[in-house]
DNA sequence: TATGAATGAGTGTTCATTCAT
DNA sequence: GATGAATGAACACTCATTCAT
């Protein structure tokens, strides 16, 4: 119903049906649930053509996530323009994402839940493009910290942790702005931006907040 | 192999006994991975008994769900002193968070992989456990504008993106707390304090970071 | 719901109690969809108490059938006044099992339908039963024979094919009668009356139906 | 163990020989009973196959049903030659159906015992066959009495009620003449035949046999 | 290049039946 | 006399995967 059934196709032109496919069902039905029949059908190719191609379920899958990871990153990546101050990056990087996963929502799925979801041939795939993600946003961080003439004491954990939530932060906002009707790429980027680099900026003021005198706590 | 066989042991306590061997199966191999065979076994019952008292797969996993999200949530509630300044309840409720997911890993795989994952039974049941904590924060959050003095002309929806991007972020970093050695849950919520509470104390003193102007953006 | 939850009741009554519960459910639900913890909830006892009294699923069943046939025969029995015609003694025999099959609905469809439908321990219970029907309407033709003053050169074989239509039809009748508003006993059994004594009337006075000659027929 | 294990039958092959185990199957075990393993092994393929082809076991229990039904009905249509006297009719087609039920008693099982033992989607579907057969015997009954020159009075709802007696009785020596050795298709035939045709015969000569007076009877 | 035909292994679920009290 | 707790064995159904063409 939505690939035409056109025979002897270029290899390298059906495989990419067959991902297209792929990514809808893993997306909408989710790993385990999704059927090899139910793809090959909306590929509209017959199942052992898509083992022939693309040899498991797995190995699917795997190429799934590496072909969705790719495209998102090389979005981020074409987004940011070089050279610039490192807040402006990071906003246009941000953009970039919430505009890509809005697009493309069955790819994020399978990137942010399915992947992660199912285990460890997939998780450490989608680990792999996330941390790509990560060391960008931590390379900001530093960057900000040296436009703004401060050296970083930061200690390097307490930057990654940081990048985490920044990270982290993010895929929870696309989400909430895929599923919250009104609210544009555009916005959520601008309430990711004004929660973090308003805190960042602090604390490259030296005014970090800091936690209560651990004595009088209970333990934990 | 884990729970020693006992024999006519009072339906509550097999109940309970099958709800931790589901949460672990289930945390660990997925919702669509687990057996009830597994499940059954892990628990030492058969699996007819597992049936009489949880009726069905879709039944067990909301019922994990269910124990689990009332546990988290009560944790967070338990750990916050009510009455104190609103950033200290933040940090008490997040350093609560933090340990209770690290306390129990499989527990929290259920809540925040596995329930989201699988479809609308179970992601309705999660996402109201969601929602309470996301409300609670945006109380928190609006309570500190007040005692900032601060009419909070914030809108609302723009702290509802902040309470979900500070969710979002400590879910982020209860994932890498607990695959980072090394990192408690005590750090994890400092750092998060850190990326959060300044950077909303900037917005109290009404300097919120600004996008820079739309027209010289390419669309997005 | 059915049957009041009083405890302590003498063997003979709870036995009757399960006796009631088995024949309805085995009647609407058929014997092998019907099962033991339906029967026992309907009884308002324990299952373990349906095994001590009735001892498994097929002694269960049995009982009914044995029950519900000797309910029948000893309807008919009862409905039949001896001494009097034959014809008039058939008439108030089909009347008496008209009557009581549409009294008794779940006791018919576990004799008629169940029993015979699910092999051998059952379908011989039901078959004595019914061999003693058809026996006691073989006895009423050839009486009729006799009182007509006829010595009746009928074979032996003719007659009991005689007696097997004449008790299939007022099964058949009694199935057709029950699902078809309007219909009572008595238009029934009268139905079947006109259908057969006619018949069986024209027998005896010497003019039977023949079959064509055989020799210009396909073999069968 | 029956069928040849011959590999890569085409489509349609492979489904009459799966009706073929399933039918016998049913027959034998009833449906309940009957397992899709045991039928699947019978037919020589494998379970999967079988659910491939014929959806599920309620499918292929219906499928059954209608390839029986049709088989029957088409047997008494093609032994009944049209033109000829209503009697030469009523007798072909008696002959039909006792040579056909005779031939085939796994189907004839089926239909007469399984399919209507087993609740709504099956009953429905027999019932539908049957429906035919009565309407078609009913068509004789009227034929015959205009063939006697006689402006049938009987009432409608006494004429179906007659073609419903006549065909349970028919149903009833199916399973008799198949039980009793040295019962030919033509001896049951012959003796149906004489056991109604003369009763209708009376019946149109003006002198059906009427049930004595109400007022003396017992109620019922 | 492409597929119709076929299956081994496993799933969730149910049921008649029994033990310990 | 009566029951809550428990299970072995089976069943309908599905799926990823492969062979023969």
């Amino acid at each position: 119903m939505d690939a035409v059934k056109t025979k002897r196709m270029p290899r390298a032109v059906r495989e990419q049906q067959m991902l297209d496919a792929a990514v809808r069902t893993f997306g909408q039905r989710g790993y385990m649930a999704a059927s090899m029949d139910e793809i090959a059908e909306l590929a509209g190719v017959s199942k052992p053509l898509v083992y022939l191609y693309l040899n498991s379920k797995e190995d699917l899958f795997t190429a799934c996530i590496r072909r969705e990871a790719a495209a998102l990153t090389e979005a981020v990546r074409a987004g940011v323009i070089p050279g610039r101050p490192a807040d402006r990056q990071l906003w246009e990087g941000l953009r970039a994402f919430f505009t890509h996963t809005s697009r493309h929502p069955d790819g994020w799925a399978v990137l942010h839940l399915q992947a992660r979801t199912h285990g460890e041939p997939f998780a450490a795939e989608v680990a792999a493009m996330r941390a790509e993600i990560v060391a960008f946003v931590t390379e900001l961080i530093l960057a900000a910290a040296r436009e703004a003439h401060r050296d970083p004491d930061l200690p390097e954990r307490e930057v990654a942790g940081l990048a985490e939530a920044l990270v982290g932060a993010a895929e929870s906002l696309a989400a909430w702005a895929n599923a919250t009707p009104g609210v544009t790429a555009r916005q959520a980027a601008a309430t990711l931006m004004n929660f973090a680099w308003a805190g960042l900026g602090n604390m490259m003021d030296g005014r970090p907040w800091s936690p209560p005198d651990a004595a009088h706590e209970v333990s934990g």
